[in-house]
RNA sequence: GGGAGAGUGGCGGAAGGGUAGACGCGAUGGUCUCAAACACCAUUGGAGAAAUCCAUGUGGGUUCAAGUCCCAUCUCUCCUACCA
């Protein structure tokens, strides 16, 4: 069979007649399927994209059998530095290169014959889409969950870029790999550390792996703890420090500050040593926080001299530090030191020469911190000398609130998102700034804040928005007050697009709403996502944070976006190593397609692992693919086209694949559940002939693995499609066969075996046991015991 | 430093406490062919002529029975990270 040919002939017949559009139609109950939109890509399709898609496609093709209106939509989540980066290289415009690359992905898609509902594309940069993006943007700020601030944020030297927490981690630039540096900047956030709490506790309603809540509660970062202030010495002045163990306040022996803690400006006036400390502050925030994480073994900090706090229990005078081992984006910035039961802490002491007191007994901190201390016994501590950690920590808190001295809280990890990037190639912010208003927001009628068509869209050396070059874009009219007014030149991140592209699926074309509400009710929540662990902690919580806020604002219908999530994982290079131009491991889907066809391929990108699990190509095994095929297309001249009941001898076997496959097919067990179809399909290859009922049932089962090679084989027997037969049903009766192999063990070890009628009782399988030949051996050493387990096995302990 | 996951043939990988290695690749032998490729048939964890013995990173344990459960230990991958 041709199947560049066959694959064409059917791809032109779904596409051009729309089978896979999602309907207005609630008649049918239905389901949401989603993959992570691509980022189109010079570069094209990845055999990345062809697994990451064809899960769920597998899913979307077996719910329109059974009778669900799916919607399976694409899109292309287009703004973004590597477009950008392109077009400055070949001197191209990003929107002449983002057009040309959406046109040749979709081809791509196209080629493979995924369901997607092509009426429903997503271009994230086209103007229809990102006027509702910058609507979305309006709100949080009415919310007062978008705010500008002057801070220390996350830098890309080489981007000339801020970068929000997410994506710097590891203190390493997202996009270039370059390590990043504290930069102060005018920055806008989004304020998504106030849905901290709600993110945590939407994750118990999220069906989805451990290990995709686990990174994403460590991501939130929730630690209880309290709030302790200390009195700084001779000024009305205090420092507010975060610990999670405030029973140890006893060892508190120092105070350490981050570089960047504003106490600093406050009390220059006190500071003997203020260039010192001026000095290091100046160095701190130059180095990157790689150097900063490299440097951990070697604590560098400089002592405040003229600055001292006030223990609040102990009252005793202890020193204050400036420190980069503390930093201002968690807790306060501001740390009581207890050298004694932290190990960073005792590194400093060691260091400065610092007192080292013991508040909890057990471990010897002559020679090192002892941070064991879970089960530990207070010592040295007056208020609560002899009580347990747990005990300690709760009348502490007490002391504190009931004097004023400090309180119980709860910090993230989280920050907010840093929301503004000094970029071209992104959504512009709408937002005014006038001398006499302030900060005016774009009225939403003027909406959108379109992106002009500029020449130059390199940023400056200092980090300013290529826009802020743009005279006609720069200077507007204020809304308000009507007098000159310039417009905001950053534009928003990456994420921004795809924080609630989900929602536009449900109704793409609207131009009077985002999204209307209706259309929400009738798509909404997502059934199932399907998408890469990487963005478990980026975009995951970015894009559930947005309906969270639209829910509370009474614009989208859920709480939670999505009820189920799923990661798939990454194939490496033949070599298995991790695909990449410069290593030549690089595999084209498409040259993959070519060769065998999209079926093969398909199939065998679900069939190489556990979906998953990271697995190396192999340019052997995809040909196990193809042979299953080639067979199932061989079988089709022995069917018995009259014969529509199942073969009398396959009955078994297929009820059980049936209840197989399709139970695979919904615990993400793609590659079992095609090992299952191999097996049918060779139980058929055994036969002088098969029934036309085995036959079709094997092909709606296969449909949407491979719907090419279903369709053109199903249309030898029928004139519809087959995209929305019914999908075979399994019999509860026929799934076991009447006899069954009993294996009969030893002491635990195998030593034969019997075919018996089911069902047998215990004394009948033991008789049957007790006299088979090789058996017989083991009586003389005498029965101690014998174990039964029904119609399975036969254990005899001698 | 913290967290999560994984260690099974030559390879990718299967196994609700109950026949370890399903399915596929590769390999070996054979059929077809002038020959090769394709296809088809057979064999294929290791040792042994065989009976049988040994095998799921390593060491213990629970159990009639452990790849699977418990304890310890090593290695690898991913995430996170001076987190107070």
């Amino acid at each position: 069979m041709n199947h560049q040919e066959i694959e064409k002939k059917w791809q032109d017949y779904w596409y051009k007649n729309d089978l896979f559009h999602a309907k207005d139609d609630d008649s049918k109950p239905k389901f949401y399927a989603l993959i992570e939109f691509p980022y189109p890509s010079g570069a094209g399709m990845h055999v990345g994209h062809v697994r990451a898609f064809s899960g769920l496609e597998v899913v979307s093709r077996k719910r329109r059998m059974e009778g669900y209106n799916v919607l399976f939509p694409i899109g292309f989540d287009a703004f973004g530095l590597p477009t950008e980066n392109y077009a400055i290289k070949n001197h191209i415009h990003p929107r002449i290169v983002t057009d040309k690359n959406i046109e040749a992905f979709t081809k791509q898609l196209k080629t493979c014959g995924f369901s997607f509902d092509f009426d429903r594309v997503i271009d994230t940069t086209d103007e229809n889409y990102y006027k509702w993006t910058q609507y979305l943007f309006l709100k949080f700020y009415e919310s007062n969950l978008a705010y500008r601030d002057h801070t220390y944020v996350n830098f890309c030297p080489s981007c000339k870029c801020v970068l929000s927490n997410e994506e710097s981690q590891g203190g390493v630039c997202d996009r270039c790999g370059s390590n990043v540096i504290q930069k102060e900047k005018d920055v806008w956030f989004l304020r998504i550390t106030k849905y901290s709490e709600e993110l945590l506790n939407g994750l118990n309603e999220l069906e989805a792996s451990q290990r995709v809540k686990t990174e994403e509660i460590n991501w939130i970062g929730r630690s209880e703890g309290a709030e302790i202030n200390f009195e700084i010495k001779g000024v009305n002045e205090k420092i507010k420090v975060f610990t999670t163990r405030p029973d140890t306040i006893y060892g508190a022996t120092f105070m350490v500050i981050a570089p960047e803690h504003p106490i600093i400006e406050k009390c220059e006036s006190l500071i003997e040593n203020l260039d010192e400390v001026n000095d290091y502050k100046e160095k701190a925030t130059h180095k990157s926080e790689f150097e900063r994480v490299e440097l951990q073994k070697d604590k560098t900090g400089v002592r405040i001299i003229g600055l001292n706090a006030i223990n609040p229990i102990t009252q005793k005078e202890i020193p204050i530090f400036i420190s980069d081992y503390v930093m201002m984006g968690y807790g306060t910035g501001a740390i009581m030191a207890v050298p004694a039961h932290n190990t960073r802490d005792y590194a400093f002491a060691k260091k400065f020469n610092l007192e080292i007191k013991e508040v909890i007994k057990g471990g010897d901190i002559t020679k090192e911190a002892y941070t064991d201390t879970e089960n530990g016994i207070l010592v040295n501590s007056p208020l609560i000398d002899g009580l347990k950690v747990k005990e300690a920590k709760s009348k502490i808190i007490s002391y504190l609130e009931e004097n004023n001295l400090g309180s119980k809280t709860v910090n993230y990890k989280m920050k907010d998102w840093a929301f503004n990037r000094q970029r071209y190639w992104g959504e512009p912010i709408p937002i005014i700034y006038c001398d006499n208003c302030g900060i005016v927001p774009v009225p939403y009628e003027d909406l959108p804040v379109k992106l002009p068509y500029i020449d130059n869209f390199e940023p400056s050396e200092e980090g300013e928005s290529p826009l802020s070059k743009v005279k006609e874009f720069v200077e507007c009219t204020c809304p308000k007050c009507q007098g000159k007014a310039r417009r905001e030149t950053d534009t928003m991140p990456q994420w921004a697009g795809s924080s609630w592209y989900f929602l536009r699926y449900c109704d793409p074309h609207n131009d009077k709403a985002f999204a209307s509400m209706e259309s929400l009710k009738r798509f909404m929540p997502v059934d199932w996502y399907n998408g890469g662990m990487e963005h478990v902690t980026r975009h995951l919580i970015y894009s559930r944070f947005w309906n969270e806020f639209l829910y509370d604002q009474g614009l989208v219908p859920t709480k939670e976006p999505y009820k189920k999530r799923t990661t798939q994982g990454i194939i490496l290079g033949p070599d298995g190593q991790k695909m990449s131009k410069s290593k030549g491991n690089v595999i084209d889907p498409i040259e993959v397609v070519k060769m065998y066809g999209a079926d093969v391929l398909r199939c065998y990108m679900l069939f190489i692992s556990d979906y998953e699990m990271t697995t190396p190509w192999n340019n052997d095994s995809i040909k196990g693919c193809q042979r299953f095929l080639d067979k199932i297309e061989a079988l089709n001249s022995r069917v018995r086209k009259e014969d529509n009941e199942y073969s009398k001898e396959l009955k078994v076997l297929i009820n059980q694949t049936i209840k197989g496959v399709s139970e695979d097919i919904e615990s993400s067990k793609y590659n079992t559940a095609i090992a299952k179809l191999m097996i049918l399909t060779n139980a058929y290859s055994e036969k002088e002939s098969i029934s036309l009922k085995d036959y079709l049932t094997l092909l709606k089962l296969l449909n949407p693995f491979c719907p090419h090679m279903a369709e053109e084989l199903w249309h030898n027997y029928n004139d519809t499609t087959i995209q929305f037969e019914e999908y075979p049903k399994y019999n509860e009766n026929e799934l076991i066969e009447d006899t069954c192999l009993i294996v009969v063990s030893v002491n635990g070890k195998v030593r034969d075996k019997f075919n018996f009628k089911r069902g047998a009782s215990d004394d009948e399988v033991k008789n049957m046991a007790l006299s088979l030949d090789k058996i017989k051996a083991y009586k003389e050493a005498g029965i101690k015991k014998i174990i039964v387990v029904k119609d399975k096995i036969v254990n005899i302990v001698v």
